[in-house]
RNA sequence: GCCCACGUAGCUCAGUCGGCAGAGCGCGUCCUUGGUAAGGACGAGGUCAGCAGUUCAAUCCUGCUCGUGGGCUCCA
């Protein structure tokens, strides 16, 4: 018989494998990296019968490496294995449930004696290199149900007779290594010979299936990669994010921290870090004001009767804080809309003044669970940058355009990665269907008119109406939900917000509930990653510090610090009896963008040295020219003119 | 809430197999007046997270409490 592998046409015989039909195909290198077979969007253990689909000519066969994608995956797989036959050689009475290969590593549930510990790592990594240089093969067994249950009866492996019982087939199919037997789909690297470069990183408890009524299992995460020198890069990687990580930088610019015993997952911005605040908050509210938006506020408290009027008392009860004020009950915001509305609520409108687009950074209040704290980026106490927009139905895709719009303009601004996503109606669902399908629509539509990707999130919506969420990637590569946008139909009819139509009639407007950065604590915690706290020029806390030689130019420095202030720029001296030396050092340190050296040459000159934030000098400069520069270099793309926060 | 690890000076971390608590950075004073990532000397600074137990003696061993970090819907 006759198949193409690669472009190459050759002949194999009936039943022969996939390893040799490639043997046939490929040079002797290629065929050493291949592990697996890939048949249309199948893939095949190397040993096994080349499919009847390929020797018919409806799918074509090609080889999977090692290093591809695939190829880790199934070498994590592969991985996960071996580790488990360790573990149950070093500890002979634990239990296997499952080990996936997950996105850049693997797991495996185990139910141990006792659960096990990092210090349990060295005996067990020894024991996966045994396996890996013994280069035992994975053999593939296809075996009926009952003989699969009788089999890990007879180990007592009761987890795997659990999930053979679920499994649907007549038969199931066993892999084993060397006295391990595992159940598993496969398929797998042909032999242990590939786990070159493992290692394991982590022990965590998982409740077996992530059920927490289930029993607690002890899971430990590794990861392999093709290579050692893979491996290594991947760990320098995790030792990079480690080193951005917003709480670390956080304390060393000095720009907040927690008081974890006298307000958990609330934050205490240092003068350096609410500088930084306030600029990105200036900077939101002009763009909102050139954008239609027009500033409100409301109360950080408003009678429980008023939440209990909008729902949130029902279904957000236990998220809340609650306090008394003279025998009234009254609830902490934990949201913006309420006062929104009653602004709205308070005159009769018409038709005419639609849409009305209020926004407010608005600090909310939400009671979040104490194990899920975690930095700026998951806060109990934060703010958003909130607006609802309240339209007419037929305004609503515009409006949705210009609220797409500003995310995609704000994340751009950022250089961030991000991804939208429509949520459409779940299960649970309040308002008509017609009423779904008319917001849903225009949600797509905006998207479409706009030619940005988006995914369909099928059922993910909230009840009281469709969303489209922006998800941004920080350091570690986790993905946090900041924009939200969220059609509402509940509250306005709750709350009987209305407009007089061009008819005469009373009209039910529309409501959308929008956050871009979602919230400013989040927002600002990716930032510091994002960039390494080496914040861009217009929103650094010091943009640019002036070092002296000596204490002879100290008063040189002064004036001309003085002058930058009087341009608009952040800027201070370094008047310390330090080494020039050292003030460089502690001004790289603390990833202040410009630093101006003031010497006997410039004290005669008349300029300052720059040096840059990278390292780079750029000789001397005459102060306007210097201001000049800086101003220049801390001006938005999208807001030309006068953007650049001043001190006055 | 549950599993694992951790909690020592403002920060980063040593340390004691139970016997007066250590370093570097930072901070203060003084000397030094220097040219693009750390000049020098001296000094201040700790209820070794808290509580209880074992012990002649506990920062160290045991238990509990509080807090922090990682993980707990990636399914043979």
């Amino acid at each position: 018989m006759n198949i193409v592998i690669e472009g190459k046409s050759i002949e194999i015989a009936a039943g022969s494998s996939c390893a040799e039909a490639f043997k046939a195909a490929l040079s002797g290198k290629a065929f050493k990296a291949c592990v697996a077979a890939r048949a249309g969007e199948d893939l095949l253990d190397l040993s096994s019968p080349v499919p009847s689909a390929v020797l018919d000519g409806h799918q074509s066969l090609s080889p999977v490496t090692l290093d591809s994608p695939e190829g880790l995956e199934l070498l994590r797989h592969s991985t996960a294995h071996v580790m488990a036959c360790a573990v149950q050689r070093l500890f002979p009475k634990t239990k296997v449930t499952i080990g996936p290969a997950i996105d850049k590593g693997f797991y495996y549930d185990f139910d141990a004696v006792r659960p096990f510990s990092v210090e349990d790592f060295p005996a067990i990594e020894t024991e996966m290199r045994h396996i890996a240089k013994a280069a035992l093969p994975f053999a593939r067994r296809e075996v009926s149900k009952e003989e699969a249950i009788r089999f890990f009866e007879a180990k007592g492996e009761s987890y795997k007779v659990e999930i053979i019982r679920e499994i649907e087939a007549d038969t199931v199919s066993l892999y084993e290594l060397a006295e391990f037997t595992d159940l598993c789909r496969g398929p797998h690297l042909p032999h242990s010979g590939f786990v070159k470069a493992a290692k394991l990183l982590s022990v965590a408890g998982a409740y077996w299936r992530g059920n927490e009524k289930n029993k607690m299992l002890s899971r430990i995460y590794g990861t392999a990669f093709a290579d050692e020198a893979d491996l290594q890069k991947y760990l320098h990687q995790l030792e990079e994010a480690r080193r951005r990580d917003h709480r670390k930088l956080g304390r060393e610019l000095d720009l907040f921290d927690f008081h974890e015993d006298v307000a958990p997952g609330m934050v205490f911005w240092h003068p350096k870090g609410m500088l930084v605040r306030t600029i990105l908050e200036d900077f939101l509210r002009k763009e909102h004001l050139k954008r239609g938006y027009e500033l409100v506020q409301g109360p950080q408290l408003l009678r429980r009767e008023l939440w209990e009027k909008s729902g949130h008392y029902d279904n957000y009860r236990e998220n809340m804080y609650f306090t008394e004020i003279e025998g009234d009950a009254y609830g902490v915001k934990p949201m913006n809309c309420l006062s929104h509305m009653l602004i709205y609520g308070r005159t009769l409108r018409s038709y005419r003044e639609l849409p009305v687009r209020y926004a407010e950074l608005g600090v909310v209040h939400r009671h979040e669970m104490s194990g899920v704290l975690h930095g700026l980026l998951r806060v109990r106490q934060f703010t958003q940058d909130d607006a609802h927009i309240i339209c007419r139905p037929d305004q609503l895709e515009d409006e949705i355009i210009g609220v797409i719009s500003l995310v995609r303009d704000l994340f751009n601004l950022f250089g961030f990665n991000y991804r939208l996503g429509v949520a459409t109606r779940p299960e649970k669902y309040i308002g008509t269907p017609e009423a779904w399908e008319r917001a849903t629509t225009a949600l797509i539509k905006a998207l479409e008119r706009l030619d940005l990707p988006f995914v369909i999130n099928e059922g993910d919506g909230a009840f009281y109406g469709p969303k489209i969420d922006g998800r941004v990637t920080d350091s570690l590569d986790r993905e946090w939900q900041c924009s939200t946008i969220q059609c509402d139909f509940t509250l306005p009819e709750r709350f009987d917000l209305c407009y007089i139509g061009q008819d005469g009639e009373r009209h039910r407007p529309v409501m959308v509930h929008r956050a871009i950065l979602g919230s400013l604590e989040r927002f600002i915690g990716i930032l510091i990653e994002h960039c390494a706290g080496a914040f861009p020029v217009w929103l650094a806390p010091v943009q640019a510090r002036i070092v002296t030689v000596t204490e002879r130019h100290d008063e040189t420095a002064l004036r001309a610090r003085d002058f930058l202030q009087r341009q608009g720029l952040r800027a201070e001296a370094d008047l310390r009896n330090e080494k020039l030396g050292y003030k460089v050092r502690a001004a790289q340190l603390e990833k202040i963008p410009y630093v101006l050296v003031i010497g006997d040459k410039e004290l005669e000159s008349g300029e300052v040295n720059i040096r840059l934030r990278g390292g780079e000098t750029l000789g001397s400069m005459s102060l306007e020219a210097t201001a000049a520069r800086i101003l220049a270099d801390s001006d938005q793309p999208f807001t030309q003119g006068g953007m650049h926060y001043r001190f006055s």
